[in-house]
DNA sequence: GACTGTGAATACCTTCACAGCA
DNA sequence: TGCTGTGAAGGTATTCACAGTC
């Protein structure tokens, strides 16, 4: 586990510490407090403090730990006052990479892909979707935004042409090894995978998996941790399964 | 943070070791084996080492762990041999929760609906949608597989009749409390949230959030660092953004 | 007085090293 | 010999307690 390139952002702009102290912190909480920052920001607050940013969260996360989080960017906040806003949303978007634009490939154009597609652009303006790729004939020619689907032979073409710094699989497990070693021979080097499979991929590339089916198989452990319980209390209970 | 029930399963089936033991193994990771058994199963082994399935797994996880978490279940292996796989497979099966029927209610059938809809019960079997709800006049009246979208305001009723333990919550951000705090008045216990809000449920409602706006934050950060890091190097590069 | 920043303490998770068995 | 099972060690993330500052 390297963590490379750990120094300060480029140009005149003091981005606060160096990237290296973000150690401990987790990267969406830190989109998550941008967020929240952006609704204070909305609601015309020039200032909050840690506790007031817990709040907007709904209490998941302690004001401790955004506390721990935020300092660890800087001396973004005031003994006694709190934070500014603007700087601090300023600094989360530079190390959140907010303030580029990013191109977005995405393979497998079902329901999937054009959920994400509609869901990931109308959240976050610097994100485009730049190129569409899916297998089907039926879906290949049709277009999104703008944007013509094409055939998942054409990536090599089309994906030099586009220059997409971010790929989406949203393809069938049985699909996504491939596309995945397309995306990075083709210089892509940060893949959002949706299909089930763990991906084989080589050192510049990184990965993110949602992992739908993981997700709901937390829920039906905990719902069946309720079921032994009351099962044992209430003596089978009123049969809903 | 009371993780309640921690008792053995009921009837007259053992189930190894008392669920509280499982402090320390991660579900999502469990449901990662009980895949790799099933590809097992369907290859014709019957049975297979905790090397074996870290290679299925694509080495995303040590086989160290695959034991640590094994052994939490119970004694399901054999030393020197390795795990016999149906027994291995019904255990996790059991644990995870994927021997009992799911109904499934999903608010919010637009893009993300349907794919979750699709994607959810062509992985499980046991994952059944049983009622599916929208705000839009669109919407309401399509069906899907037999389903017919119902309006959000009709949910009380249906909901009642549908007897359905996990919500999906697939609506704009904007929507997504009350109808967490519907499903939960109705009995869901169980709500599986896309909407990049923190919802506000209580105690025996559980929720995980698909959050796709912060793994793509995770993913432009770590190119951000790349960018920094390249452009110290190499003087701006090729000014591909 | 109010709130941030941070070392220390704690809890948690993963990896290591090796004992125990077939 | 081969592989599981597990205490111990190591590392990382979170919480606590309080010193520092406006």
């Amino acid at each position: 586990m390297i963590d490379p390139a750990l120094r300060r952002g480029p140009g005149e702009r003091a981005h606060g510490a160096p990237l290296a102290s973000l150690v401990g912190v987790s990267i969406p909480r830190l989109y998550a407090y941008h967020r929240a920052l952006r609704q204070a920001q909305e609601a015309g607050k020039t200032t909050i403090t840690s506790h007031g940013l817990a709040a907007l969260l709904g209490h998941t996360i302690a004001s401790t730990q955004i506390r721990k989080d935020l300092s660890a960017l800087g001396p973004l906040g005031r003994r006694g006052q709190g934070y500014a806003i603007d700087p601090l949303a300023e600094q989360l978007a530079w190390v959140l990479g907010l303030e580029h634009d990013w191109r977005i490939a995405i393979a497998g154009f079902g329901y999937l892909g054009h959920a994400f597609a509609s869901f990931i652009t109308a959240r976050e303006a610097r994100f485009r979707v730049a190129a569409i790729f899916d297998q089907s004939p039926a879906v290949i020619g049709q277009t999104w935004q703008d944007i013509t689907v094409q055939s998942i032979g054409e990536m090599d073409r089309v994906l030099a042409a586009a220059g997409c710094n971010i790929g989406v699989i949203a393809v069938p497990a049985g699909a996504a090894q491939p596309i995945a070693k397309r995306f990075a021979d083709l210089g892509v080097r940060a893949l959002l995978n949706f299909a089930p499979i763990a991906l084989d991929v080589r050192a510049p590339v990184i990965v993110r998996n949602i992992d739908l089916a993981g997700e709901m198989s937390i829920l039906t452990h905990r719902l069946t941790l309720d079921l032994v319980a009351d099962g044992d209390d209430v003596e089978a209970g009123a049969g809903s399964f």
